[in-house]
DNA sequence: GCCGCATGTCATAGG
DNA sequence: TACCTATGACATGCG
C-alpha cells in the first residue's frame, strides 16, 4: 500500500513537473504532503526550474534587478505585473493592428529586461474559452519533446539560452528543411496545406484539441476580419516604416509581417502558428495567439518582454525561412547574427537566394520592386523573362523581324518617302495639280522626255498596270537604265515592240514635227524636265546639267536652258541620298541614254572602239575638266550636242527602225551626224542588251545555285534511302538465314537424325515448295521427300 | 596601289 | 542584207 501511495505521489509530482514545464501553473500544495527535506530533495533548490520556460532566452527582469529566474518570487512578480497590465489595458481602445504597431515601437528603443519565465499575462489575457481549453488540455508531451525538454533542462543549468541555440534547437526540432523549402518553389501561396508545418510533419503538439483549434481559428478569423481592410498598409508601410526608423526592430517587424502572411493564409496560418507556438512554448503561444486571436486582447499592455521578442524571433526565423522574407531580413543586417549561420549563408548566396525568391510572397516581391535591395536572382528572373520574350523573337525568326532587320528595305522605304515628300509632294505636286495633270500624265512627265510623251502615253495605255504601281514605280522606272522608255529590261523587245508598234502614228507625228523638234532637241527635254518635274536621278542630273552648261557652254541646237534649277531640293544632289537605294544608286553609274542628261565622264575614253568612234566628234570634250561621274554627261550625249544632233538619245535609241530611218531621212543629217546617230543607237541598244544579258546571267547563276542546292538535297536524300535499303536488305538476309536455319533444324533423315547443313541444302521451288538435296549431288534424298515442306 | 564590283562599250555570232 | 539580240572581252569608275 505504501508502495502504491508512494508511486502515486511520485506520479503526481512528475505530472506537476511536466505541467510546469508546459507553462501551466501548478499549485498542488506539495509542501503540505512532503516533508521540507523531501520537498527539497524532490524539487531541489532549483524547483523553479519546473516553471522555467526552456525557451526563455534572456532571464532578466524588467527592472533590472537580479531576480533569479528560478526564484519562487517570480510568481508574485508576475502576478503584480499581470494586474498592472490589466489596469493599463483599461484605458486603451485601439485597433488591433495599431496596437501591434505601437507595441513594436514601444519595445525597441529600450528592450525590456528578460526573464519572465512564467509570465502569465498572455495566458490570462487569452480568451476564456481558450484559457479553459488550454487549462483543461491533457498534457501529452511527445517523446521527442520530452527529450527536448530534458535537454533544455540540462541546458537550462545555464541562466539562459542564446538565440542561436534556440534557432539551432528549432531547426533540429522542425523537420522543415531547406530542401523542403526548395520544394515549395512555385507554391508560395495556397499550398501551405502541404507545407511541412502540417501536423504530420511537425512534432506532436503539446496541446492539441479540436476545441482549441476551433477557438483559435475563430479568433484568427475575428482578427483578420478586422485587420483585413487595413492590413496591407499596416504590414507594408507601417511595419516597414517602423523597422526602418528604428535600428533594431527586425524580428518584430518580420514577425508581424510573417503574421500577416499567416493572415493571408488563414487556413494554413492557424495550424502553423498554433503548432509553432506549441512547439516554441506556452507564452508565445498565448501571447501571440491570444493577442492576435482576439482583437480586444491586443489592447492589453503586451509588455514587450524580451521573452516574447525572442519567441517572435524564433517564430519569425522559422516563418521567415518559410516565407523567405529576405528583403526584410536583409534590410536589417544588425539582426542577422540572430540567424543561424546556415541561413545567413544561404541568405547571402545568390543561388540560394533564388530559392528564397521563389518562396518570396507577393508582398515581398512588391517590396523588392519598390526599390529595396533584392537578390540578384530576382533580377535574373526578370531578365530571363525579358530575354525569353526577346528570344522568342530571335529564336523563331519571324518574317516580320526579317523584314525589319533588312536595312536595305528600310533604307529604300526611307529614301522613297523622302523622295516622295521632298521631291514631288510640295512644289511639283502642287504645280502639276494646278495644271490639271492627271496621274498618268504626271507619270509621263516624270519620264522627263517630252519628245516621247506620246509614245509614253501609248506605252501606258498598253501597260496600264504600270500606272497602278504609283509614282514610286514611275520614279524608279525613270532610272538610268533607259528602261523607262523601253520598259522592262527583261523583255525589252516585247515592250518596245508593243509600244512602238502601237505608237507608230505617234512617232510619225513626232517625226512629222521634226522641224519643231529639231528646234529644241535637248532644251525641250530640259525644259520639260525642269518645268514638269523630275524625280531622283533626273533631278540630280538636272543640277549637273546646269553646272555643265555653265562651264562647257555647249548648248544643243537651239537649246536654251531655263535657270530654274532651284526648283528641286538641294539634297537631290546629295549623293548619300541615293546610297542604299539600289535602283537610284545605279543612276550614278548610268552614263548614257537612260535619261536625257546622263553623264559619262568627259575625259573618259572607254575603249579603243570608243576612241575610234570619238576621234571625229568627241574631241572637243577632251579638254573639258574631268568631272565626277554624276556630273558627267553621256558621251554620246556630248557628241550629239557637239554635232548638233536634233534628237534626244532616247529617241534615237528607242525608235523603231522604220521610224528611225524616216527620222534620219527627214532631218537631212550629214555623214558625221548619221554616223553618230547610228552609233548612238547601236551603243544604246547594246547597252540595254548588255544589261539584260548580265541580268540573265545572274539569273542563270542563281538558278544554277538553286539547282545545285536542290541536287545536293536530293543526293543526300538518295543516300539516306540507300542506307535504309541496305539496312533493310541486311535485315532480310538475316531473317532469311534464321528462317533457313530453323527450317533445316526441323528436318530429319530417315533415321530421325538432324540433317547436316554441310551435306544438304534446301531448294526453294517456284511454287513455294521446299525440297532437300545433297549439296554435291543435288539429288533429292529419298527419305527427304517426306520432309518436304510447303511454305 | 590593289581588288572587286558595276557599268559601258565593242566585236562578234546568231537569229 | 540590214537589223537586232546575246554575249564575251575590255576599259573605266568607285568604294
Amino acid at each position: 500500500m505504501l508502495y502504491l501511495k508512494k508511486y502515486f505521489t511520485e506520479g503526481l509530482i512528475q505530472m506537476a513537473i511536466l505541467m510546469s514545464l508546459c507553462g501551466m501553473r501548478v499549485d498542488v500544495g506539495l509542501e503540505s504532503y512532503l516533508h521540507p527535506s523531501w520537498h527539497e530533495m524532490i524539487l531541489g533548490p532549483m524547483s523553479a526550474l519546473t516553471q522555467t520556460q526552456f525557451h526563455n532566452l534572456r532571464n532578466r527582469l524588467e527592472d533590472g534587478q537580479g531576480l533569479h529566474p528560478k526564484s519562487v518570487d517570480l510568481d508574485s512578480f508576475f502576478t503584480t505585473r499581470r494586474l498592472l497590465g490589466w489596469v493599463h489595458s483599461l484605458d486603451r481602445l485601439q485597433v488591433p493592428q495599431v496596437e501591434l504597431e505601437t507595441w513594436l515601437v514601444h519595445r525597441e528603443p529600450d528592450p525590456l529586461p528578460m526573464g519572465c519565465p512564467n509570465q502569465p499575462f498572455p495566458l490570462e489575457r487569452a480568451p476564456a474559452g481558450v484559457e479553459r481549453a488550454l487549462a483543461g488540455q491533457p498534457v501529452e508531451p511527445t517523446a521527442r519533446l520530452g527529450n527536448m525538454q530534458e535537454e533544455e533542462e540540462e541546458d537550462d543549468k545555464e541562466t539562459s539560452f542564446s538565440l542561436e541555440e534556440c534557432l539551432r534547437l528549432l531547426e533540429e526540432t522542425l523537420p522543415f528543411t531547406e530542401e523542403q523549402q526548395l520544394s515549395d518553389v512555385g507554391s508560395r501561396e495556397g499550398d501551405l496545406d502541404e507545407h511541412p508545418l502540417d501536423a504530420e510533419a511537425l512534432p506532436s503538439p503539446i496541446i492539441s484539441t479540436d476545441n482549441l483549434s476551433l477557438n483559435l481559428e475563430l479568433h484568427w478569423q475575428d482578427l483578420f476580419s478586422i485587420m483585413e481592410p487595413e492590413n496591407t498598409d499596416v504590414d507594408m508601410t507601417s511595419f516597414d516604416h517602423t523597422l526602418d526608423s528604428r535600428p533594431s526592430g527586425t524580428f518584430l517587424g518580420v514577425g508581424s509581417e510573417a503574421l500577416h502572411q499567416n493572415a493571408n493564409n488563414l487556413d494554413n496560418g492557424i495550424g502553423e502558428v498554433g503548432q509553432e507556438v506549441h512547439l516554441m512554448g506556452t507564452p508565445l503561444q498565448h501571447g501571440l495567439l491570444g493577442s492576435l486571436g482576439q482583437p480586444e486582447q491586443a489592447l492589453l499592455p503586451l509588455t514587450p518582454s524580451a521573452e516574447l521578442d525572442d519567441h517572435i524571433s524564433a517564430f519569425d526565423t522559422r516563418d521567415t525561412l518559410k516565407n523567405s522574407n529576405v528583403n526584410t531580413l536583409h534590410s536589417h543586417p544588425d539582426h542577422m547574427n540572430l540567424l543561424s549561420e546556415d541561413f545567413f549563408r544561404r541568405l547571402n548566396a545568390g543561388d540560394n537566394l533564388n530559392s528564397f525568391n521563389n518562396n518570396l510572397p507577393d508582398e515581398a516581391l512588391v517590396d523588392n520592386m519598390e526599390g529595396r535591395p533584392y537578390p540578384a536572382n530576382l533580377t535574373s528572373v526578370f531578365l530571363v523573362d525579358n530575354e525569353e520574350n526577346i528570344e522568342d523573337v530571335d529564336g523563331l525568326h519571324s518574317p516580320l523581324s526579317d523584314l525589319i532587320d533588312d536595312e536595305a528595305i528600310l533604307d529604300d522605304i526611307k529614301l522613297l518617302d523622302l523622295v516622295l515628300e521632298e521631291g514631288f509632294s510640295t512644289e511639283m505636286a502642287a504645280r502639276l495639280d494646278a495644271e490639271g495633270y492627271p496621274d498618268h500624265e504626271i507619270a509621263q512627265e516624270k519620264n522627263g522626255n517630252h519628245s516621247v510623251s506620246s509614245m509614253a502615253v501609248t506605252e501606258d495605255q498598253s501597260q496600264p498596270r504600270r500606272h497602278q504601281q504609283g509614282l514610286e514605280d514611275e520614279a524608279d522606272s525613270d532610272s538610268g537604265l533607259s528602261l523607262d522608255f523601253s520598259h522592262s529590261p527583261a523583255s525589252p523587245s516585247t515592250s518596245e515592240a508593243s509600244s512602238y508598234s502601237a505608237s507608230s502614228s505617234s512617232s510619225s507625228d513626232s517625226l512629222s514635227s521634226c522641224a519643231s523638234t529639231v528646234g529644241r532637241p535637248f532644251s525641250r527635254d530640259v525644259d520639260d524636265a525642269t518645268e514638269e518635274g523630275l524625280f531622283g536621278s533626273e533631278m540630280e542630273v538636272e543640277v549637273t546639267i546646269k553646272q555643265e552648261e555653265e562651264e562647257v557652254e555647249v548648248g544643243a541646237v537651239g537649246g536654251g536652258y531655263p535657270e530654274d534649277v532651284k526648283l528641286f531640293p538641294a539634297n537631290y544632289n546629295n549623293h548619300r541620298l541615293v546610297k542604299g537605294f539600289p535602283r537610284l544608286e545605279h543612276i550614278d553609274h548610268d552614263h548614257t541614254y537612260n535619261h536625257p542628261y546622263s553623264s559619262p565622264s568627259l575625259g573618259k575614253m572607254p575603249t579603243k572602239h570608243a576612241k575610234s568612234s570619238l576621234r571625229d566628234n568627241a574631241r572637243p570634250y577632251h579638254n573639258a575638266r574631268r568631272m565626277s561621274e554624276t556630273e558627267m554627261w553621256s558621251q554620246d550625249e556630248q557628241r550629239a550636242r557637239a554635232l548638233k544632233i536634233p534628237f534626244s538619245n532616247e529617241l534615237i535609241v528607242n525608235l523603231p527602225v522604220e521610224d528611225f530611218n524616216d527620222l534620219l531621212i527627214n532631218c537631212q543629217l550629214d555623214e558625221d551626224q548619221l554616223t553618230l546617230v547610228r552609233d548612238i543607237r547601236r551603243r544604246g541598244k547594246n547597252k540595254i542588251a548588255a544589261q539584260n544579258c548580265r541580268k540573265r546571267k545572274i539569273d542563270v547563276l542563281v538558278g544554277l545555285e538553286e539547282d545545285v542546292s536542290k541536287l545536293r538535297r536530293q543526293h543526300s536524300r538518295l543516300l539516306r534511302e540507300k542506307q535504309e535499303k541496305l539496312r533493310n536488305l541486311q535485315e532480310m538476309k538475316r531473317r532469311l538465314a534464321s528462317l533457313y536455319q530453323e527450317v533445316f533444324s526441323r528436318l530429319r533423315d530417315k533415321n530421325g537424325r538432324p540433317l547436316d547443313t554441310t551435306e544438304y541444302l534446301l531448294n526453294f521451288g517456284p511454287d513455294g515448295s521446299v525440297t532437300v538435296s545433297l549439296r554435291q549431288q543435288g539429288a533429292l534424298l529419298p527419305g527427304a521427300q517426306n520432309s518436304k515442306k510447303q511454305r
